[in-house]
DNA sequence: TTTGACTGGTTGCAAAAAACAACTGGACAA
DNA sequence: TTGTCCAGTTGTTTTTTGCAACCAGTCAAA
């Protein structure tokens, strides 16, 4: 660890997404089906793309992330979230639960949230199946 | 909103909580019992007074604590969270048992997660209960 | 009533991180 | 071959953080 200021459960998840973007990043892998680079680039909140890749870096380095070549654009490369990153959907879930309630967010997204809780533990498990799969076509890549 | 990016829930959240310091503090109180900003400052994360004084200040304006005056010590203020800070506690229960999963975690806070955990929705409400009449107490004054 | 430790902060400065804009070289499609 | 898209890089400015020293009011004990 490189600047480990306790092993508390709490601080040891902020030194992964302790900051105003990498949860943003998590976000549009896990829910907006964002693979690409300039994808994330687009989003709303308008990252700057050095920014856009040191936490993309980080990400990996903490074993949230993989970054895989396209099949069909040597250029491009596709993000897929590990279990590590995908086991933080219930986190998510609580956080944008925990903001319909008490911050101001856009009705679209109120919808999409209340779906999601109401989709209960059966919608969550069916949703962190399909990001697993993802992740096993492209290691087999 | 200050300096709203969008009206994301993620990100709503993140305008609140989204740094290195702030989930400590909400720890502190929620889960640590300190109520003193000298108790706080004492942590094991050892943050610096300006920064907690700012971070205070901030939660405070976002409603997510109050602060109060000390019936026995007339320099001493009390910090209590608020019911939109005592809704936070199913955030900090999933982050924190994610990084038992996924983080190095003390021997000591592992157990302590998963009491949390083990004590379901029953010990939360209990939880909860306990900081919502601590609130009412000191508004009672 | 003096002393010394403790209270919640504030101030000034250095270092780190973020924001912004311009740019790069390789790849692709027409 | 030309223009567009790709994942970044580079350099500069602005903002945030980290650190240490400091402050005046308060309290408890001598």
């Amino acid at each position: 660890m490189r600047n480990c200021k306790s092993y508390c459960p709490i601080n040891q998840a902020l030194e992964v997404f302790g900051d105003k973007w990498t949860l943003l990043i998590i976000r549009d892998i896990m829910f907006d089906g964002k693979r690409y680079f300039r994808e994330m680039l687009g989003s709303d909140e308008k990252i700057a793309s050095n920014i856009l890749t040191d936490r993309l870096n980080k990400l990996e380095e903490f074993g949230i992330l993989v970054k895989t070549k396209d099949a069909h654009h040597k250029q491009k490369n596709v993000y897929s979230l590990t279990d590590k990153g995908i086991e933080l959907m219930p986190v998510m879930i609580e956080i944008a639960h925990w903001s319909t309630k008490h911050r101001k967010v856009s009705e679209k997204d109120r919808i999409h949230v209340k779906e999601l809780v109401d989709g209960g533990q059966k919608l969550q498990d069916k949703m962190q199946e399909a990001l697993r799969s993802e992740l096993e076509s492209v290691s087999n890549s």
